[in-house]
RNA sequence: GGGCGUGUGGCUCAGUCUGGUAGAGCGCUGCGUUCACACCGCAGAGGUCCCGGGAUCGAGGCCCGGCACGCCCA
C-alpha cells in the first residue's frame, strides 16, 4: 500500500468527485443474497415530489443514513431504498395550474393530447378540460421532472441509498400492492363499504378521514330558539347553527341535569317546521353551555354522529355536498312546512340559509333576543378553508375499531426511539372514533379495483362487486371492463359502472414496505426485507404513516412492519417556531451544501439528539465544516509523518506492528478501544448524536494534545524504535477515528481513506472500529498516562500563555508534584513532555498519597533565563 | 381543555442508566504562530442550572405545585 497525501487539502469538490465514484462502484448496493439476519432493511419515507425540499427533510434524513452507513460497517447488508411520493392532491393541484388542464372523469382519452400551457395559463385563459386518463399522464410527467430536483439533493448530502431499489406511490407496481391488499382486505371482511355520516370538503368535493381534520377558532353565535313542549311551554334551546334546524331529528340533555330531569322521553316541536322530535339524554350534552338543552341535527358536527349512532336516531340530512341545503323538503315535514322550506330555503348556501332562517324566526318571534357571538372550534380539512359539512355517502372503510387493542399491542412491541414517543401513538389509537375512511373523490390515485353490477332500473348494486382477479392488476375501472362484462354495457342499465373514486394516499403508503420490498412481485425479496428492520419518520405523522402502515401489516401478516420506529423532531427557525412551507420560514439546502459542504450540514444534523426539535444554527454547520478540515489536516500530517511500521499489514489500517513501546502510546490506544466500546453502544441505541460527540471530543483531544505529545518522537528525535510506536500508534487512532466518523462525515473520511487504501476500497465498506483490533496492540495501556500528560502539558502551555511569550519558548525546568500513585504515570510521560514543552529538565517528587486523581497534581513551570515574563 | 417535549454562561447544546466540586463549542478578551492545520494554536473571563415547595447529610438531576415556550390532539 502506498500514501498519497495532497500537499493541500480542500474540502471543496469532495461530492462531485465522491458522489458518482459510489455510484459507480456500487458502494451502497443492497446484496440481496444475504440471508434475513444478515440484511438491515429500512422503510424510507417517501417524499412528496411536487413539495418542496427542505432543510428539514435533509436533516432527518441524515439521521436514518447515519444508522444505514453504521449498520453497513456492522457487515450488513443494508437494504436501503429512495420512494417519492407522487400521488395524491398536492400533484393534482400542481398538475392543473402548470398545464392549464381540469380532469373530467366523464371524457374519453385523448391520443397525444397537448396540454395547453407549460408554467401556468395566461391571463384570461380557461382551464381545458381533460379526461382522467390524460390527467393522470401529465401527473407522472410532471412527477418525473420533480423527482430529479429532489434526486439531486439527495445525492449531494450523500445519502447512502441504493438507487436502484427506488420506487414511486404511482408506479405500476405501487398501483398492483394497493388494490392487492385492498382485495385481500375485502375477501378478509376487513374491507367494507358503506352509506356513513361523513365528514366532506365542498371546495375539494372530498370525503376527509379523521386523521385529516383540524379545529380553528372561529366566531360564531349562540342562537336561542324557542321549541315548544306539550301543554304550551317553551323550551329554550342555543344553537350556533340555526340553519340546520330543518335537520333536527332530537332535543338533548345531560342524563344528570336536573333542570330537564322531567323532560326525557317527552317530545318537543321545533320552531318554523313544527316537526315533532324526541327529548333524549346523553352525557355528550353539556349542561354548562347555552341552556344547556341542544338540538341533534343530522349532521351538524362529530358529536351529532355520536347522538344520532348511539341514541338510533333517524336521518334528516338537508346539506348536500355542493354545501347547499336540498331542493326538496325531508318527508317528516307537513305540506306548510315542506311549502315554506322549499319556498325559501331549498337550494341556499349554508350561510345564505343561516341569514334566512334568522330573518324567518324573527317574523315567527321564534328567537328569543339577539345572537350572541362567541369563538369556538370549528372543524376543517387541514388543507381546506371552509368549514367542514357532515354529509351521508357511501364510501370504504378498513376496519380499525375492531382491532384497537392489538394495535395498541403492536405500539408496546414496537421498539420507538425515543421511547416516549409511543405514547403519541397509543392516544391516537385510544382515541379513534371510526374505522379508517379510505375513499376520496379525487383522480390522481390509486382508483378501487371494483365495479358495480347495475339493475334494469340502473341502481348499482354495492353488496356484491365484481372484482379483477389478481393477476390483472393494476386495473382502472373507469377504463376496464369487470370478467364478463363488455365495454358497451358500462353505466347502462343491467350493465355494470366503476367504482369512482381513489383510494387515499395513506392506503398506498401504509404498503411502503410492501412496495419497496417487491411483496408477491418478487417473494424472494421480500423474504429478505420484510418485516423491516427500521421506520425513520416526523412525529406529526405518527397518527397517519405510522398508524396506517401497523394496521396494514397487522391484517395482512399478523406482524409490526418494522422492528424500531426512529422519530426525528422539527426545524426551528430562529423565532423557535416550526419550520414549514406554509409558515413561509423554509431553507432549502442545496445553497447550505454548497456553502459549508454536505459533511458540515450533516455533522449539523447529526448533533441533535433523536426526537428534539432542533434550530437551524448555521454555526453548527461552520463547526461541521472546522471539524472536517481539521481531519483532512491532521490526516495529512499522520500519513507524511511516514508508514506505520508494517503499514500494509491488513485493510482495516491498524497495522500488525506489535505493542506499542512506550506508554503514552499505550494510553491512547486503551481510551480509543474505550471510544470505540461507548459509540458502538450509541449506535447499537440509535444515538448518533451522541456516538458523533463522543467521537468527535476524543478526536479533538488526539490532535490537540495526543499528536502534540509525540509529534517530535514520531520525527525520530527519540530513535526509531520509539518514532515506529509513535507512528504505529497514529495510524492505529487515525484509522479507527475516520471509521467513527465516517456516518456522519462520508466525503471527508472518504477522502482521507483514499490517500492510503487502494482505488475503490471504500471506508463506507469497512468493518467497524472493534476494541479486538486496538487492544490486541495495546498490551496493559493504562489511560491514566494520557490524561496526566495532557494534564502536565496544559499547566505548561499556561504559563507560557501567561508570561506572553511563544508555545515554543525553552522551559528551563518542570517540578511535579505527585501523589505517589500517579508518579509512574507522570515519569512514563516525561520524555514526551519534555519534547512538546521544549523542557530542559523535568523533576518528579512523589508524595505519599494513593489518590489517582489528576487534580492532585502540582506542577511548576520555570521559564528558561533571557525569556520575558 | 388534554397529551408529549423543552427550559443549564450572550448563542447552540452536553450533563446518561444509578443524586456527590457546573461542562463543551460558538461568540467575546488576551497571547502566540508559519516545519499537519490562519478554514490555525493556546489561554482567560463569563452560570440564581425557569420559579416555589418537599424528601435527602447533599439536587441541574428525584417528588409535588406553578410559569414560559414548542408541537400534537380536542
Amino acid at each position: 500500500m502506498s500514501i498519497t497525501v495532497p500537499n493541500k487539502p480542500t474540502l471543496e469538490g469532495l461530492e462531485e468527485k465522491w458522489a458518482p465514484l459510489w455510484e459507480e462502484g456500487g458502494t451502497y448496493r443492497f446484496d440481496r443474497t444475504a440471508p434475513r439476519e444478515g440484511v438491515y432493511s429500512i422503510d424510507t419515507p417517501p417524499l412528496t415530489v411536487s413539495g418542496s425540499l427542505h432543510v428539514g427533510h435533509a436533516f432527518s434524513f441524515t439521521h436514518t443514513d447515519t444508522i444505514a452507513r453504521y449498520k453497513r460497517m456492522q457487515g450488513l447488508s443494508v437494504f436501503y431504498p429512495m420512494g417519492w411520493d407522487d400521488n395524491g392532491l398536492a400533484t393534482e393541484r400542481r398538475v392543473q395550474n402548470y398545464f392549464g388542464v381540469r380532469c373530467d372523469p366523464s371524457l374519453p382519452y385523448q391520443a397525444g393530447f397537448a396540454p395547453p400551457a407549460r408554467g401556468g395559463l395566461g391571463k384570461g385563459q380557461e382551464p381545458v378540460a381533460v379526461s382522467r386518463p390524460n390527467f393522470v399522464e401529465l401527473c407522472l410527467e410532471l412527477v418525473a421532472e420533480d423527482e430529479k430536483a429532489f434526486e439531486a439533493v439527495w445525492r449531494r448530502i450523500g445519502l447512502s441509498c441504493d438507487w436502484t431499489q427506488y420506487y414511486t406511490t404511482i408506479d405500476e407496481s405501487s398501483q398492483r400492492a394497493s388494490q392487492r391488499g385492498f382485495l385481500r382486505l375485502l375477501a378478509q371482511g376487513q374491507a367494507y363499504s358503506a352509506e356513513a355520516p361523513t365528514l366532506w370538503d365542498v371546495d375539494f368535493r372530498t370525503a376527509v378521514a379523521q386523521a385529516e381534520l383540524e379545529d380553528r377558532e372561529r366566531p360564531g353565535a349562540y342562537h336561542q330558539l324557542v321549541f315548544h313542549l306539550a301543554g304550551g311551554s317553551e323550551l329554550l334551546i342555543d344553537t350556533t347553527r340555526p340553519e340546520l334546524l330543518p335537520a333536527c331529528v332530537a332535543v338533548v340533555a345531560h342524563p344528570d341535569d336536573e333542570r330537564f330531569a322531567g323532560l326525557v322521553g317527552s317530545t318537543a316541536r321545533t320552531p318554523l317546521f313544527d316537526v315533532e322530535v324526541p327529548f333524549v339524554a346523553h352525557p355528550l350534552a353539556q349542561p354548562d353551555k347555552g341552556t344547556g338543552a341542544a338540538m341533534i341535527c343530522t349532521f351538524g358536527d362529530t358529536t351529532d354522529v355520536t347522538w344520532w349512532r348511539e341514541l338510533s336516531l333517524p336521518v334528516r340530512a338537508v346539506v348536500g355536498r355542493d354545501g347547499r341545503l336540498a331542493g326538496s323538503a325531508p318527508a317528516a315535514f307537513s305540506d306548510s312546512a315542506t311549502e315554506l322550506y322549499e319556498s325559501k330555503l331549498g337550494g341556499l348556501t349554508v350561510r345564505q340559509a343561516q341569514s334566512r332562517i334568522v330573518e324567518l324566526l324573527r317574523e315567527s318571534g321564534e328567537l328569543r333576543g339577539e345572537p350572541r357571538p362567541i369563538v369556538h372550534p370549528v372543524k376543517f380539512y387541514e388543507k381546506g378553508d371552509r368549514p367542514l359539512e357532515i354529509v351521508t355517502s357511501r364510501q370504504w372503510f378498513f376496519r380499525t375499531m375492531a382491532h384497537r387493542d392489538s394495535l395498541l399491542d403492536r405500539g408496546r412491541e414496537l421498539t420507538w426511539h425515543p421511547p416516549y414517543m409511543a405514547a403519541r401513538y397509543t392516544h391516537w389509537v385510544e382515541g379513534l372514533t371510526g374505522d379508517w375512511l379510505t375513499s376520496r373523490q379525487r383522480f390522481f390515485g390509486v382508483p378501487f379495483p371494483v365495479w358495480y353490477r347495475l339493475s334494469e332500473s340502473g341502481h348499482p348494486d354495492y353488496s356484491d362487486p365484481l372484482l379483477p382477479v389478481e393477476a390483472d392488476l393494476p386495473v382502472d375501472p373507469s377504463t376496464a371492463c369487470p370478467p364478463g362484462y363488455s365495454e358497451d354495457q358500462r353505466d347502462q342499465p343491467g350493465g355494470f359502472t366503476g367504482d369512482p373514486d381513489v383510494m387515499d394516499t395513506w392506503a398506498t403508503s401504509s404498503l411502503t414496505p410492501q412496495i419497496a420490498g417487491r411483496w408477491e412481485d418478487d417473494p424472494d425479496l421480500f423474504s429478505r426485507v420484510f418485516p423491516m428492520d427500521l421506520r425513520p419518520q416526523a412525529h406529526d405523522i405518527i397518527r397517519t404513516w405510522l398508524f396506517a402502515t401497523i394496521v396494514r401489516s397487522h391484517l395482512e401478516f399478523g406482524s409490526l412492519p418494522w422492528a424500531h420506529a426512529a422519530i426525528s423532531g422539527w426545524i426551528l427557525d430562529p423565532d423557535r417556531k416550526k419550520m414549514s412551507k406554509s409558515r413561509g420560514n423554509v431553507v432549502t439546502p442545496m445553497d447550505l451544501l454548497e456553502k459549508y459542504g454536505s459533511d458540515a450540514v450533516r455533522y449539523w444534523a447529526a448533533s441533535a439528539r433523536p426526537g428534539t426539535d432542533t434550530a437551524f444554527d448555521e454555526g453548527q454547520m461552520k463547526i461541521g465544516r472546522k471539524l472536517a478540515i481539521k481531519i483532512l489536516n491532521v490526516s495529512r500530517f499522520v500519513l507524511a509523518a511516514g508508514p506505520a511500521p508494517d503499514a500494509d499489514a491488513d485493510a482495516a489500517g491498524a497495522g500488525d506492528a506489535g505493542p506499542p513501546v512506550e506508554p503514552v502510546d499505550a494510553a491512547l490506544l486503551s481510551l480509543l478501544a474505550e471510544l470505540v466500546t461507548e459509540v458502538t453502544a450509541a449506535f447499537e441505541g440509535y444515538d448518533y448524536a451522541r456516538a458523533l460527540e463522543r467521537t468527535e471530543a476524543f478526536f479533538w483531544d488526539f490532535c490537540d494534545d495526543y499528536v502534540e505529545l509525540v509529534k517530535n518522537r514520531a520525527y525520530g528525535s527519540l530513535g526509531e524504535l520509539r518514532a515506529a510506536s509513535a507512528r504505529a500508534t497514529l495510524h492505529t487512532a487515525l484509522s479507527a477515528l475516520l471509521r467513527l466518523l465516517a456516518p456522519v462525515l462520508p466525503f471527508v473520511t472518504e477522502e482521507v481513506w483514499s490517500w492510503w487504501h487502494e482505488a475503490g476500497a471504500s471506508i463506507h465498506r469497512a468493518a467497524w472500529p472493534s476494541v479486538g483490533e486496538i487492544t490486541e496492540r495495546v498490551g496493559s495501556g493504562d489511560g491514566l498516562v494520557f490524561d496526566v500528560a495532557r494534564r502536565a502539558l496544559a499547566d505548561i502551555r499556561k504559563r507560557k500563555t501567561e508570561a506572553g511569550v511563544s508555545l515554543r519558548a525553552p522551559v528551563a525546568s518542570v517540578v511535579v508534584t505527585t501523589p505517589k500513585a500517579l508518579a509512574p504515570s507522570i515519569e512514563a510521560a516525561a520524555d514526551d513532555l519534555c519534547q512538546a514543552g521544549t523542557v530542559e529538565t523535568l523533576d518528579v517528587v512523589a508524595f505519599d498519597s494513593e489518590s489517582r486523581d489528576i487534580d492532585d497534581l502540582k506542577i511548576e513551570v520555570e521559564l528558561a533565563a533571557g525569556e520575558p515574563g
